[in-house]
DNA sequence: GAAAGATGTCCATAATCTGGACGGAGCAGG
DNA sequence: CCTGCTCCGTCCAGATTATGGACATCTTTC
């Protein structure tokens, strides 16, 4: 019924190990605490986990224990369901003095929704998805739950994932999108090649994404990449609200503001991150989509440090 | 020469693994995540890897190549050192809808760090070891870094840690000091049973713990434990200073500072975490130290809803 | 400029993980 | 109270997987 793709499933196992690496269970264990972070509302039964991963009850029972053990995952002891834990909390925290967007944007999220009555959505690239970090929700009464926070869609799909996609060149955007060729095509019916084409083209001219309902109907947005100082995409903000809140001007009042609100994460960011030019106080882009097993040395594509 | 024990070693690996539970590749990668957690500041080289894990190269090497796969950790390319990734980052602002416990403190670390000029910090507990979560710095020009986001010391070891140990009942204070016995003997020369029983005894009459340059000389720091609206602990806030700066008279102004800004932390978290009485909301304790690897139906001991 | 110190990689051996099959808990209905 | 159903947790022989000593390479040091 819904083109949401809300329990979305075996994708990343297949693709992910790029050939013959070694510590296959890790990877395993390791995507099945992604797809627990993408529960992290109401919990994760096993056998959302079984479905979701592929792998076989035993297997995936024995990975989660391991991800308990090590608390990075929690089980409520009486609904059985799985968590994320507290580990991952503290990982979050000492990771977030790399990566502190959802920081530096909240204080921007709450801005928007109560001046625009709107719910406001950041987001970041993973690879080829976007997550979906916060969701602030606006005075509104009338509310689109199309985006939960840890819900994932592929890059391009929403308002804030087309900000992030049309900031990239026009081959990595081909890339990407023919990575995710057939989940598009399964899941979200609307994107065709062509919408994508128009949406990218929108999105460049005018500054702002706009998603005209194109994964819930009456349901648009707006949105815009954030960059860290040294140019490379954090993530995004975007504001959603059904069709009727979404005319030409009102379009054109929401982008400015969520315009200044990007300039303020922008800002923020900066503080946090440009100060420190030689050390390491900020991300290196990695390797994307793929990630060929480590080529001691042939990565001078970005540098870590300074150009 | 510095009684501190910053590039903490194999102990985890050793006590972790109940007893052939499988996934083992799993706990160990999640042992080295860990790990490289602990260095976030500069970065993890793979030789400290090796060092603090007590795996040999290949094998660390061929785990933190999945833990790199998965995003969860990032290697510069050009120093060649690893720190947390961008997953990990996703994954703790997840989790923090149910572990908010920074979120709820950092306003009163900022506030503390003010009115006192000293540094203050936010611990949780984590198993038998208090990890700091946040530092936040005084204006006062004499500081003490003996403990900095990421650290982890044995439950009781500092303030915060002292604070937290204290609020537990005395069977399970056994079983800690009990586990930790080695370390705390190997590191920590000045924590005697003595010294625990002392403290936890002036933390207990006091209402809050006194670490009298324990671990650093010099360096001496008050702690309160938090907790969350079921009564469970959520962690510690503490402010350090050198001991010419925290006589009788400072401690107890220092205290009740603490006190008020403890009560607003819980507050926040009560706003957070206790308005869902039935559904999950908030973290439930998790079994301890161990983990009996699994048993159903004997579970019964804090239960995850209302009493 | 050569030694020392790290990092990254290979491959035969040995231990580990896999997954079909089984047992049990909780629940709805007759 | 019992039956049927679903979901959860566990076991064990077979097969795939990880292990770590030894080697190659790059960087730093004296």
């Amino acid at each position: 019924m819904s083109i949401i793709w809300t329990e979305q499933g075996l994708d990343t196992l297949e693709r992910m190990a790029p050939e013959g690496s070694g510590a296959q269970s890790v990877d395993r264990a390791l995507t099945l605490l992604s797809l627990i972070g993408r529960h992290c509302e109401k919990g994760a039964s096993l056998a959302a986990i079984v479905e979701g991963s592929g792998l076989n009850r035993p297997t995936a029972r024995r990975l989660v224990l391991a991800l308990i053990r090590s608390r990075l995952v929690e089980q409520d002891p009486v609904t059985r369901r799985y968590f994320l834990g507290e580990e991952a909390y503290v990982l979050g925290v000492l990771a977030s003095r790399r990566f502190g967007f959802l920081d530096c944007a909240l204080e921007s999220l709450a801005s928007l929704s109560k001046t625009s009555g709107d719910t406001s959505f950041a987001s970041i690239r993973r690879g080829d998805y976007s997550v979906c970090l916060h969701r602030e929700e606006g005075a509104f009464p009338i509310r689109t739950h199309a985006l939960d926070p840890g819900h994932r869609h592929p890059l391009g799909v929403g308002a804030g994932a087309m900000a992030m996609l049309a900031a990239l060149d026009d081959a990595e955007i081909a890339r990407i999108l023919d990575t995710n060729q057939a989940i598009l095509a399964e899941h979200y019916p609307a994107y065709t090649s062509e919408a994508f084409a128009q949406d990218i083209a929108f999105a460049r001219s005018r500054g702002y994404a706009l998603n005209p309902g194109r994964v819930l109907q009456n349901s648009w947005a707006i949105g815009m990449a954030v960059r860290y100082p040294d140019g490379h995409i954090a993530g995004a903000l975007s504001v959603a609200a059904i069709d009727s809140r979404m005319g030409e001007a009102r379009q054109a009042e929401l982008a400015r503001d969520l315009a200044a609100e990007v300039l303020k994460v922008e800002t923020r960011l900066s503080g946090r991150f440009g100060a420190h030019p030689t050390t390491n106080g900020r991300p290196f882009k990695t390797a994307r989509g793929d990630l060929p097993p480590q080529s001691h040395s042939t990565a001078p594509s970005t540098g870590g440090v300074e150009p």
